[in-house]
DNA sequence: TTGTACGCGTTATCAA
DNA sequence: TTGATAACGCGTACAA
């Protein structure tokens, strides 16, 4: 049996309430008696109990972490921006990979709640009403990348206008005319939000919008890359593409290589998330986001809650990080 | 404040224990009051507190996984595995990132003990007191991947031997007879049983074990890429080389590629871990763990742990999966 | 089948 | 500066 403050206090000679005393440096004690007192918890090998601890407090010192997927590169570094943060704070982290199921979310949610852990980032849910049951149960929650608004959260995201017309911009600037974007299927936000950046940098360098340069590229589908081959063949083929993550882009090399395109000589690409950006040949041009940011002030904000209570809402910068797979457009023939 | 069982006990009109009962279905309680004690917990939107279900059993309804940093792209299919076997069974899952350091490790075990975790799962450990007063307080242990014998420890590792001379073989099976070995520092347990792979599938072919071909790879070594040059620089220098990390071969294809060769056309490369393989280009033929079993099978073991007393050690095997980055070796010239 | 009462290890509120 | 003792929410002998 573990041994508790009552072992100690038995032994010390004192009451429990001192030993708890000493142990949180609350009250004044004695230099003598908290002599004893830690020399009793010493011999007796004392951890404390934080359950204990969290049943009078009614809050546990854990907070929960929700994602879509830890083996999806971009969240790792989120999971690991959490942790320094809270166990800096004395905090413990628990995962639950929703695998973007409601079903799993309202789950993951209940058992959170029912550990009355001190509080929720939520990186990804579908689940509305999940998050809605953490809040009406009192526990703090903050969201990751979600622009919808849920009254009583804090949200943390990414401009996503930016970081499109950041890689367009650079793309337009290496002489390109012709640029595709190759997006999520259309109907989040964010696959919203980066056409509308890709679109502003087209319309500043006054270049016009070709709906016909815009694929959507989808993993599940087994002929995904239909949409790509039907960009080359084009009459007039897009000698640019901004793809909406690092996956999509190096997927994109593949089938290019495939056809016998060579990056960054016949095509120039430009990624997004650079988390697997400095993996592929060549390496690629990437619109990186503040993963590492984003966590840790997630929770910031999350572990400062209760002194500020009004709900907040963190925008963080991405930036363009140039690689090897961008390059001045060729001018293939003097006219 | 959140609801109790004693208001629902008020609310059905019975007593608490019969509510316990109702919950957790240990005794007969009759059709009506059960009913009764359902309906009242809905109308409350009763959560159970498992901060104090916990007190009472004097464990919390939670695993810790313990690991070097979950960036690292080996690490989160283990802590998928854990948590897809973990919640299952109704537990959550907390994560530390000790990033090799025994400090950490020795803090973190702390706070894990003092959450009175229901077991800790290392998958990496340095630190051998920690491990020890995780054991001396009572908590199942379950060690991945460390060959050394803590008495009172599950162990759950990959055949290393196995896998060093899978893709040893498979490179001297395509001709190859300068078979380089990529390797970490020499010291570790792991990395000398992948040289007495590459040894074994070498003597099984009659082949000279020549030391010369033996490379040490360091990522935090700023002029790390000397040990590639200076075996392309041997008199008989390899036509094929096996890296023990995905992340090695392609560092590796990364330094043959800027002087000029070319994968697989002068150089073979097998990588390992099969975590990045598929992403690089060409593709990396790889020695593939199979990290995800890795994961799921120690939170079996953990689960399990208080059925069967005696320590258990199970072995995983590793498998060639064969790409783009090998292939028969060239004749060079015709003597 | 149901109720009473105690214990789990702390913190916190009083008194002393 | 210390000590008794009542919570905290639940499980569970034991009694009814």
């Amino acid at each position: 049996m573990a041994t508790t403050l009552r072992d100690i206090a038995r032994l010390a000679k004192v009451s429990v309430a001192t030993v708890s005393y000493v142990l949180n440096g609350v009250a004044k004690v004695s230099p003598q008696t908290r002599e004893r007192v830690l020399a009793a918890m010493n011999q007796l090998n004392y951890y404390p109990n934080a359950i204990a601890k969290s049943l009078v407090k009614q809050r546990s010192h854990v907070l929960t972490l929700f994602l879509q997927d830890i083996t999806n590169p971009f969240f790792p570094a989120v999971a690991k921006a959490v942790e320094d943060v809270a166990v800096r704070a004395g905090y413990s982290v628990i995962l639950y990979n929703t695998g973007d199921q409601e079903e799993k979310e309202a789950a993951y949610v209940q058992m959170a709640l029912e550990q009355r852990v001190a509080g929720i980032i939520f990186c990804t849910v579908r689940n509305r009403a999940a998050v809605q049951s953490a809040l009406d149960q009192g526990t703090p929650v903050v969201i990751i990348e979600w622009p919808g608004n849920i009254p009583g959260t804090d949200v943390v995201q990414v401009d996503n206008v930016l970081g499109a017309r950041l890689g367009t911009e650079h793309l337009i600037q290496l002489g390109h005319r012709r640029v595709a974007l190759i997006n999520w299927v259309l109907g989040s936000v964010i696959a919203g939000d980066r056409l509308k950046g890709y679109k502003q940098a087209l319309a500043a360098a006054k270049i016009p919008f070709d709906p016909a340069l815009l694929a959507t590229y989808d993993f599940n589908d087994p002929d995904r890359d239909a949409v790509i081959l039907k960009l080359l063949a084009l009459p007039d083929p897009p000698t640019a593409v901004l793809a909406v993550s690092d996956a999509i882009a190096i997927a994109t090399m593949r089938t290019l290589h495939r056809h016998h395109r060579r990056v960054p000589r016949d095509l120039s690409i430009v990624g997004y998330d650079d988390t697997l950006a400095a993996l592929s040949t060549p390496q690629l041009t990437s619109v990186a986001q503040p993963i590492y940011q984003l966590g840790t002030t997630a929770a910031q904000l999350l572990l400062d809650q209760d002194r500020k209570r009004h709900p907040r809402r963190v925008t963080l910068e991405p930036t363009l990080v140039v690689r090897d797979s961008t390059a001045e457009r060729r001018q293939l023939r003097r006219q």
